[in-house]
RNA sequence: GCGUUCAUAGCUCAACGGAUAGAGCGCAGCCCUGCGAAGGCUGAAAUCGAGGUUCGAUUCCUCGUGGACGCACCA
């Protein structure tokens, strides 16, 4: 990666004693093309250090450069300047731009992947069962799997993983109201067709209405513990009641993520670890949680407080957290425990990725911590990507009051927004039916993908119909289009074999503009991944496009001045069609030949 | 009360301590007898307040104001 190329000479020139690491060294693209393509700012740095001028040790770093015989400096780099306060401005050839074209358009979508051999364990989406699939865990859905495309593009083996919430006292309460108002004093077969009838919808509503009702009469809190107590205790029918739902639920979100184009390796939930060997003896269900209480007992991490065990941190960094409440059951901080040392031990991987909403962000920290006392993990690296909250212009959504909104409502809103457009559009004429219905629902779902994947992940979105059907601007479909409008013109070109247009061919300030843009994918992608945010690919394909359609408004492509240019043009365009669709690849978004 | 985090244009968002703070929506105007107008161009419009560190601060530190989230028997 020619970054990379640029900070080892830098490195080279700046000297060991300077307490720089390659990667360190600072490099930008400057926002004016007059000041290069990249910039580097440590001789304005190292000047303090030194105590000279900048501009001088400036001068230093450059004359090093350029005394040096790198390859790059024939191959790649125009110029070397020194400018303003003491910048460093590096400008390239435009060989080296052809070269990148080139590769764009050979390696295809290969361009910008990666080797690593690492391990990462990356758990997101992790929906409540008996909950329809509301547009908070949307969220947690793509971005996760984003995150997941991005490391496996880098070469990573990714292990994704759902952590579906398939147990604890919720799960008392939809059986309290499932038994209370459809399975009373029916026979087993009844109660079987009854449970067989079920929709997720009816199991929301069940427990939305367990907390309206609740408000009348509060010994239900009692019942709906007894029932999940049942249930702890393998009770045939509470366990046949729990298994129905459960499966209701997943067949659901199956679907959702086939929808979504959401792809899980393994779905291992929260009753994997809380529930005992009996109830799933063909997932190897020994006493996980058991064993932890044990372990953290053991290594003398836990203590009693008030009736409850709890495991303090060293120097109150953290508040304490707690392995076992009063009555003896664990807690959710012991399952995650659990399931660490499950992961570690069944897939031993380098990095553990957790995906969640920000409001776990004290327990994962708690979670981690404990992990490293109780050396479950050693040097791994445990990330947790906290994404902020859906939120209403009034506040938060909450799920008791039923105010959910339900993903598949925005979706299909979405898909029949943009079906309408098509059936306007003169470009989508040939299209059949069946191939109309296709592309509606690639630009609906993916624009809003794209609306939640191109902000920063951690702050909250304020849900808004307008803003995440919007088919304009920065959008999903905009990217489509875009895409759409490059093949488009390949195909009236026939096609054809791309030559490398020679240096001579002079390139117009627009072409010069993608062009100065495309080549920097490969390291967009190596940025959103260790920032792990999608967004920084997002922002940076939306800045390709926009200097596309600002080309191709300019300047013509079939009808050019002449062949050569045509040729380049073409190159161009194809070029730009690569980058845009693996960009959108890698967040999940499925790019259109036609629309 | 304590902790975490956020505050950028009318609205929704970008900006890795750098050069003139970028976009989209909306608003005002312009551009298809030429490759896809779901497009392009032009314009008006912003760093919450007060200090500090720095050659340079939206970015780092302190204080204040306002919001979000969390702080042991929900996950």
């Amino acid at each position: 990666m020619i970054r990379e190329e640029l900070q080892q000479i830098i490195f080279n020139a700046i000297g060991k004693e300077f307490k720089l690491s390659k990667e360190e060294i600072f490099l930008e693209h400057p926002e004016n093309s007059d000041h290069g393509d990249y910039s580097t700012n440590v001789a304005l740095i190292l000047a303090k250090q030194l105590g000279k001028p900048p501009r001088e040790v400036a001068e230093e770093i450059r004359s090093h450069i350029l005394n040096t015989k790198y390859k790059i400096l024939d191959t790649s780099i125009e110029k070397v300047e020194v400018a303003g306060p003491g910048f460093i401005n590096f400008f390239f050839k435009k060989e080296f731009f052809l070269g990148e074209l080139r590769q764009m358009v050979e390696q295809k979508e290969k361009y910008g992947s990666g080797k690593s051999k690492e391990k990462i364990i990356i758990e997101y989406s992790s929906p409540n069962i008996a909950k329809s699939f509301g547009i908070g865990h949307l969220r947690s859905t793509i971005i996760g799997q984003a995150i997941y495309n991005l490391y496996t593009f880098l070469g990573y083996k990714c292990i994704g993983i759902n952590y579906p919430g398939d147990w604890g006292t919720p799960h008392g309460k939809i059986l309290y109201q499932l038994y209370g108002k459809k399975l009373k004093g029916k026979t087993a077969k009844e109660q079987k067709k009854i449970l067989n009838g079920l929709t997720i919808e009816n199991l929301e509503k069940l427990y939305v209405d367990f907390h309206t009702e609740l408000a009348l009469n509060p010994a239900m809190e009692e019942g709906a513990r007894a029932w999940f107590k049942k249930l702890e205790q393998n009770n045939a029918e509470a366990r046949a009641i729990w298994e129905a739902t459960r499966k209701i639920s997943l067949r659901e979100f199956e679907r959702i993520y086939d929808l979504l184009n959401v792809k899980i390796d393994y779905t291992i939930g929260e009753s994997f670890f809380s529930a005992k060997g009996e109830i799933s003896p063909s997932r190897g269900g020994e006493d996980k949680m058991g064993q932890i209480v044990k372990e953290f007992k053991e290594k003398k991490l836990a203590r009693e407080s008030e009736g409850a065990l709890i495991v303090p941190f060293p120097n109150d960094e953290l508040p304490p957290a707690m392995l076992l409440k009063t009555d003896g059951v664990t807690t959710y901080f012991t399952r995650d425990l659990a399931n660490m040392k499950y992961r570690m031990k069944r897939w031993k991987p380098s990095t553990i990725v957790i995906e969640t909403g920000v409001e776990q962000t004290l327990h994962f920290k708690q979670v981690f911590l404990a992990a490293r006392l109780a050396e479950i993990v050693d040097n791994e690296k445990l990330v947790h990507i906290a994404h902020g909250l859906y939120r209403s212009k009034e506040g938060k959504f909450s799920t008791r009051k039923g105010q959910t909104i339900h993903l598949e409502e925005v979706l299909s809103e979405a898909i029949e927004r943009a079906r309408t457009i098509i059936e306007e559009s003169e470009t989508t004429r040939g299209l059949s039916d069946k191939e109309k219905t296709e592309v509606a629902r690639s630009v609906g779902i993916g624009g809003v993908k794209y609306n939640d994947l191109s902000q920063h992940p951690a702050g909250d979105i304020v849900f808004d119909w307008e803003k995440i059907l919007n088919l304009k601007g920065n959008s999903g479909p905009y990217l489509q289009y875009t895409y759409a409008r490059c093949k488009s013109i390949a195909r009236k070109a026939g096609n054809s074999k791309f030559q490398i247009p020679n240096s001579k061919l002079q390139f117009s300030k627009e072409e010069l503009d993608i062009l100065r843009l495309a080549y920097r994918f490969p390291e967009v992608v190596k940025e959103a991944a260790e920032k792990f945010s999608p967004n920084v690919v997002a922002t940076f394909v939306f800045e390709v496009a926009q200097a596309y359609n600002n080309f191709y408004n300019t300047h013509r492509v079939l009808q050019a001045e002449d062949k050569a240019t045509k040729q380049s043009r073409l190159l161009l365009t194809a070029a730009t069609a690569q980058i845009i669709k693996n960009s959108l690849s890698l967040l999940g978004i499925v790019a259109p030949e036609r629309m």
